[in-house]
DNA sequence: CGGTTTTGACCGGCGC
DNA sequence: GCGCCGGTCAAAACCG
């Protein structure tokens, strides 16, 4: 049960969390294109983000870790807790896949490099699967983060429904599945803690949303111009960044992500993620983000 | 009563 | 071709 996580008075994160992360980042830094999966570092991130749509002053990120490649946070008041951006890709990239996909954050087996591997499947084509015959989905990109909290599910300013939990192979923890409950939302987020380190949860977000958030039920951040950026409404995402200068902890308050960025044109038609509605034009958000970070 | 969560089954991709 | 595993569906159970 970790699904508590709803339940319980979540406080919209306390901003004490922590995350060690940072500090140990040694994330592979890369940035893979191929498969559209982006990491957060350096230049490059900026350049990502803004293709993104993200507009990140690049003062304001922050930047963790290490001198050479700093990871850069994205903080958005409706969290709180740290996070940290990981990239699938960059993940992949690194780690290899040998483990299939394990995406999780691995532990227990994670090669002895780094960490890992948080890949998610390489989106060559990504397939996922279709719910229906025939009809195949597209994944849209993805962008994970990792917060440090107690709470699995981060307040977000949208609503979400629980749609499916699983066991991780190699990880404790369950992996939850959560849908955006607006009809033409096709958002999908998904939640896991890490198996190296339990404090840590590790939330991926597929898609975009195409309205506004509903703002904290329980009382947290409502305006915002989005929480999680629309990017369609709002293109300029409302992230805040913390200028973390240091290696270590530090407490944010995350959050999100947005952002739009489309593959390419993977097919973009069929999908069905989208089918519906969004207007998927702009992609989704990034990729994930492989928590490996720690390493070790 | 309506919406959400839980949980097992099913589908489909990928690696061996 | 087979088995493994991630992701999703859908019915039943819960909860406010």
């Amino acid at each position: 049960m970790e699904e508590n996580k709803d339940k319980a008075p979540r406080a919209p994160f306390d901003p004490e969390t922590t995350a060690e992360f940072a500090g140990d980042s040694s994330w592979p830094l890369g940035v893979d294109d191929s498969d559209g999966s982006y990491f957060y570092s350096g230049d490059r991130d900026r350049s990502i983000l803004s293709e993104f749509g993200w507009n990140i002053d690049p003062v304001q990120m922050n930047r963790i870790g290490s001198d050479t490649d700093g990871l850069w946070l994205p903080v958005h008041s409706a969290f709180s807790g740290s996070v940290e951006p990981v990239d699938t890709a960059a993940v992949a990239a690194t780690s290899s896949r040998s483990n299939n996909q394990s995406v999780s954050t691995s532990s227990s087996e994670d090669p002895p490099e780094k960490s890992t591997v948080f890949d998610e499947k390489p989106p060559s084509e990504i397939p996922s699967k279709s719910k229906k015959k025939g009809q195949k989905r597209i994944r849209q990109p993805r962008f994970a983060f990792m917060t440090k909290s107690d709470v699995d599910h981060l307040e977000d300013g949208y609503r979400w429904r629980k749609y499916g939990q699983k066991a991780v192979k190699n990880s404790p923890f369950p992996r939850s599945y959560y849908r955006c409950t607006n009809i033409k939302c096709m958002v999908k987020k998904r939640v896991e803690r890490s198996s190296e380190d339990p404090t840590i949860v590790i939330t991926t977000y597929e898609g975009q949303h195409c309205h506004h958030t509903v703002g904290f039920p329980r009382g947290g951040i409502t305006s915002h111009e989005s929480a999680f950026p629309s990017v369609h409404l709002v293109p300029s995402i409302s992230h805040i960044y913390y200028p973390i200068q240091m290696p270590i902890e530090y407490n944010a308050t995350l959050t999100s992500i947005s952002q739009a960025s489309q593959t390419q044109d993977e097919e973009a038609g069929g999908s069905n993620t989208g089918g519906s509605n969004t207007p998927m034009d702009e992609g989704l958000l990034g990729d994930i983000v492989p928590p490996g970070m720690r390493n070790r």
